[in-house]
Formats: C-alpha cells, sequence, structure tokens
RNA sequence: GGCGCUAUCGUCUAGGGGACUAGGACGGGGCCCUCUCAAGGCCCAAACACGGGUUCGAAUCCCGUUAGCGCUACCA
C-alpha cells in the first residue's frame, strides 16, 4: 500500500524567505504556522533562504533573519539550505524537462517580448506567449543553438485543468489555458523562482507546503512542474495576508513591519508570537491570550484564517501588556535588564546584586506596563540619586509650596515614628497623621507622591516606601523640603 | 483588462441550517474599586456587503452582483 508508505513519511515544512530585507511581521508569521505544525505535529520544521536574485540579497538581510527567527524562537531542524548552492541541480532539472519535452527551447528576446506585450495592451487584449519558438522545425532549432544564440527554456502547459485541495482553501481550480508557457531557465541558465522552489521542495522532502496566498496563483504552475518531474505533490496551505490599518497590503508606510522593530520596542517574543498566531488564526471558542506551548497545544489547521487580516498595534500593545504581567518574573528580568542598563540606571552587577529587590521592582512596575521601555521609564526614582520633578505634578500636588512643606514635614516625623518599615505600619502611620490633621488620606499621599518620585503617577505609597526604603524615602523627603524652601 | 482569492461590530474573531434578541477580545464611552496611574470588575454603543435561490427554517448551503486584495516578468 503506497499510501502508507506515504503517510508514514515524516512531515517537512519549511520557511523560505528571501533575503531582501529584514524579517517582516507577514514573513514571521507564516514561519510562525510552519513551525507550530511542525512542533504540534510532530514534524520538521526547515530553513530555505531563498538568495537567487543576488542583485537584491545581502549577507545583512539573511542575519536579520536569523535574529528574527531567535528572537522569536522558532527554531529551525537540521542546517540552512541556501538556494543559490543549488544551482546544479535547478540546470539539471530544466535540462531534463527539456529532453523529456516537457519544456522547449524559446529564442525570442526580452525585447521583442516586451514589445508584444504592449501591442497586446494597446489592443486591450491579455498577453499569452503564442509558442511560436515551440513551432521551430527541430533543424532550425539546432541550427540556432550551434551559433550559439540565446536561449530560455519555457514549460509547454498542457491543456486541461489544474486543480489541488488547499488545506485552508479546500479545492482551487485554474484552466490551464490561462497559465502562459513559463519560462524556468533563464538565457543565462539560471532559474526562476517556480523552478528553483520545486526542485528545492522535492530535493528538501517537503511535503506540506504552507505559503502566503499571494502564492496561489504560482501554484498550478508549480504542481505542473512536480508532475513533469515525476515527484509526489505535496500538500499546499495557502495563508492568507496581513495588512496595514488602511487594508492594504502592509509595507514600511504603515510603520514598524519588522520583527526587529517590535523586539526594540521592548516587546516580549511571546507576546509577539500570540498576537501574530491570532492573526489569522483562531483556537475556536473566545480563548485570546496563550502562551507558546499552549499554541503548539491548541494549534490546528482548522482555526486557519481564509481573510486577511489587518495588523492592529494597539491590540498587539494590550497583549504584551497581558504577557508582561503573565510571565515569571525570572522569565522577565533577563528580557528587562539589557534595558535598564542600556539606560544607564543601573550595571548589571548591581542588580545582581540586590536581585530579590530588583525582582520586587519588576513585580511592581510590570502591572503598570505595556512595553519592556514602560518598565524602564518607570523605573528612574527607584535606581538615580537625584530625581527630577514634573511641573505638572509640582503644579498640581505641591500648589502651595508652605502648605506642603508643612505636610511633609509632618509626614517625615510620622515615618520616624514607624518602627517596622512594613505596609501596616506604614499605612497606620500616615493614615493617622491625615485623620490627626483633618485632611484625607490622599492630601497626604499624593505631596508625599511628588516628593518620592517627582511624578503624579506611581504603584502604590505603601509599596513604594518598602521598595525605596526608609532611608531613601526620608532622603528623598528632605529632598523636597530643600526645594520647596527654595 | 484577464485569472484567482476573500467578504460577521472600526479592528481581531466565535459561529459550520433551528440553541442568535449574533458571543468574546482590542479600541471608544460610562460606572465601580481606589492614595495617583495602571490592573481588575460591571455596563453601553457597534456587524452577518447586496440580490436571488435551496429549505418548514439561513450568518451558516448554492448562484449572481458589488467591493477589497493578490497574481498577471528572462522578481521572489
Amino acid at each position: 500500500m503506497p499510501d502508507t508508505l506515504a503517510s508514514s513519511a515524516k512531515t517537512r515544512l519549511r520557511f523560505a524567505p528571501s533575503p531582501t530585507g529584514y524579517l517582516h511581521v507577514g514573513g514571521a508569521r507564516t514561519a510562525l504556522f510552519n513551525w507550530l505544525y511542525a512542533r504540534k505535529f510532530g514534524g520538521e520544521f526547515l530553513l530555505r533562504i531563498e538568495d537567487t536574485d543576488k542583485a537584491r540579497s545581502t549577507e545583512e538581510s539573511t542575519r536579520a533573519i536569523f535574529e528574527g527567527l531567535q528572537w522569536l524562537g522558532l527554531n529551525w531542524d537540521d542546517g540552512v539550505v541556501y538556494q543559490g548552492a543549488n544551482l546544479a541541480r535547478h540546470q539539471a532539472d530544466a535540462r531534463k524537462l527539456l529532453e523529456i519535452g516537457a519544456a522547449y527551447r524559446c529564442f525570442c528576446t526580452a525585447a521583442e517580448l516586451e514589445e508584444r506585450r504592449r501591442e497586446a495592451e494597446a489592443r486591450k487584449e491579455a498577453f499569452k506567449y503564442d509558442r511560436r519558438c515551440d513551432r521551430l522545425p527541430s533543424e532550425e532549432i539546432e541550427r540556432r543553438v550551434a551559433a550559439g544564440m540565446p536561449y530560455v527554456i519555457r514549460f509547454r502547459v498542457p491543456d486541461g485543468t489544474t486543480e489541488w485541495v488547499d488545506m485552508v482553501h479546500e479545492r482551487i481550480a485554474f484552466p490551464n489555458k490561462d497559465i502562459d508557457d513559463f519560462v524556468i531557465l533563464r538565457s543565462d541558465a539560471t532559474p526562476i523562482y517556480n523552478l528553483a522552489v520545486v526542485s528545492d521542495d522535492i530535493a528538501m522532502g517537503i511535503n506540506i507546503v504552507m505559503r502566503g496566498d499571494d502564492h496561489i496563483s504560482n501554484t498550478p504552475k508549480q504542481i505542473l512542474l512536480y508532475r513533469a518531474l515525476g515527484a509526489p505533490l505535496p500538500t499546499f496551505a495557502h495563508l492568507p495576508m496581513i495588512h496595514g490599518l488602511d487594508g492594504k497590503k502592509l509595507s514600511k508606510r504603515h510603520g514598524a513591519t519588522a520583527v526587529g522593530d517590535y523586539q526594540h520596542y521592548g516587546l516580549l517574543p511571546g507576546a509577539m508570537l500570540n498576537f501574530l498566531a491570532l492573526l489569522g488564526w483562531s483556537p475556536g471558542g473566545d480563548r485570546e491570550i496563550m502562551t507558546v506551548p499552549e499554541m503548539i497545544e491548541l494549534f490546528s489547521v482548522d482555526g486557519l484564517q481564509k481573510k486577511a487580516a489587518i495588523f492592529d498595534p494597539k491590540k498587539l500593545e494590550w497583549m504584551n501588556g497581558q504577557h508582561l504581567s503573565m510571565v515569571p518574573l525570572e522569565e522577565l528580568e533577563p528580557r528587562v535588564t539589557p534595558a535598564i542598563v542600556t539606560a544607564r540606571l543601573a550595571t548589571e552587577e548591581a542588580l545582581v546584586e540586590r536581585r530579590d529587590w530588583y525582582l520586587r521592582l519588576l513585580d511592581l512596575l510590570r502591572v503598570r506596563s505595556r512595553t519592556i521601555d514602560d518598565i524602564v521609564r518607570q523605573a528612574g526614582p527607584y535606581f538615580l540619586e537625584d530625581i527630577d520633578y514634573d511641573p505638572a505634578a509640582v503644579a498640581k500636588n505641591w500648589k502651595d509650596p508652605a502648605e506642603a512643606a508643612l505636610l511633609l514635614r509632618a509626614t517625615r516625623e510620622a515615618l520616624a515614628t514607624v518602627r517596622d518599615w512594613t505596609t501596616e505600619d506604614l499605612e497606620a502611620a500616615l493614615r493617622s497623621l491625615a485623620e490627626s490633621r483633618g485632611v484625607t488620606a490622599g492630601n497626604v499621599f499624593q505631596p508625599l507622591r511628588v516628593a518620592l518620585t517627582g511624578l503624579t503617577v506611581s504603584p502604590g505609597i505603601f509599596e513604594m516606601l518598602i521598595q525605596m526604603g526608609r532611608e531613601l524615602s526620608v532622603k528623598r523627603i528632605d529632598k523636597a523640603l530643600a526645594v520647596l524652601a527654595a
């Protein structure tokens, strides 16, 4: 039973970006679904760099793709395949197609073709190659080849209909009459995309081709190539595109589209993956927030969407906030520390030295952050010797300097009586202070908040006093008193 | 132009013939909690593109229209 043999073969998928730019969020999502499929069903996820376009491919882009995938944690199996290294096989496959009569030499020049294309357009007709070179007598072909006349190799599209059952779209069919006799090998003997892809996918044993639906119209051509080459067909799965807020294909105009942009913006890879997964896939029901293992567990082809999705940065930010609050502190710490160090708030050694204190701080700040940068922005007052006073905070909460100073002095005294620097004792001291002075607790807390942080917003006042410690807290109050007196 | 794909709130989506006064989430508005800001809780506004069928019954199936997107290279 050949079916048994086929189904016992390991599932192999691949992500095949061309290194002509940074890893795009659309590409990252394609990679994610391939990866999820492989991880969920015990298949292999391969990476192939399609660098056959030497003019546009760069090593820098290749590196960016690696870095992007690594940051996201989309690890690939086996070594990276570079398409450019397979030139000989591509040529051999083209030759083979020529020899078995599935393809033919075409001597029409690019300029001639362009001319005919223009004419057809002028007549408002669809241009289609007229196969004139396929009708050349064999002696003529031999004569031209012998004369060293340049030619391309074209695939002879047979009559009929080419169809397949797509994993996401079900049946898709193309009448072959609408498919041009496409070029598979250029006159300089380099392969055209469709040939290179099919040749490589066959060689790599890829049996599920999952890619963007902008490749749907390439698929019938590729199927024809598989058949002519005598190779078994893979299963195709065409994923919908990602669009910008204006409904157009995502591009630079839409702002950040590179995965690296989000990394530097302070996102968690888990959040990015979660967001990307929901763009074009749904686990069903109301499930939204998922860890990577949960996504693998929940992943299924049924949930794949047919419709293009719009990339909404607002929801991404919200989702990152959710992940920020959800991940274990030990996992969050290494993501935040480099940013803290870069912001020159502390050295890595200093953070290691008071790790428990540092983790507590992260826990305090993350709940009101949507990005890692938000955490860093709030962290200043806990590390810096001197703080800046936000003019708005001063205007609002130190409205009357004399009054504020009076209150702060009283607060300082009240804090001095606190024996245990705990939430309970601090709260008791400050609330009774407010009561004895006949003001609300907020009237006491807000000026103190400005003294401690220079800001109107911060974590709860007691948590903050504890986090800063008695010494620093008192020092900040003294400093505020000095500023108010000036 | 030709060919193809798609079509549920502004956005991501649930839904796969009756459970739909169409559910959830983001964003927006309001309220609660509260020492500020978040977080959290509660509530509100907001959608089945249109037209024909099929069926006792359609968001769900079929056809058409419209719209959006993609492809239409000796690019990938």
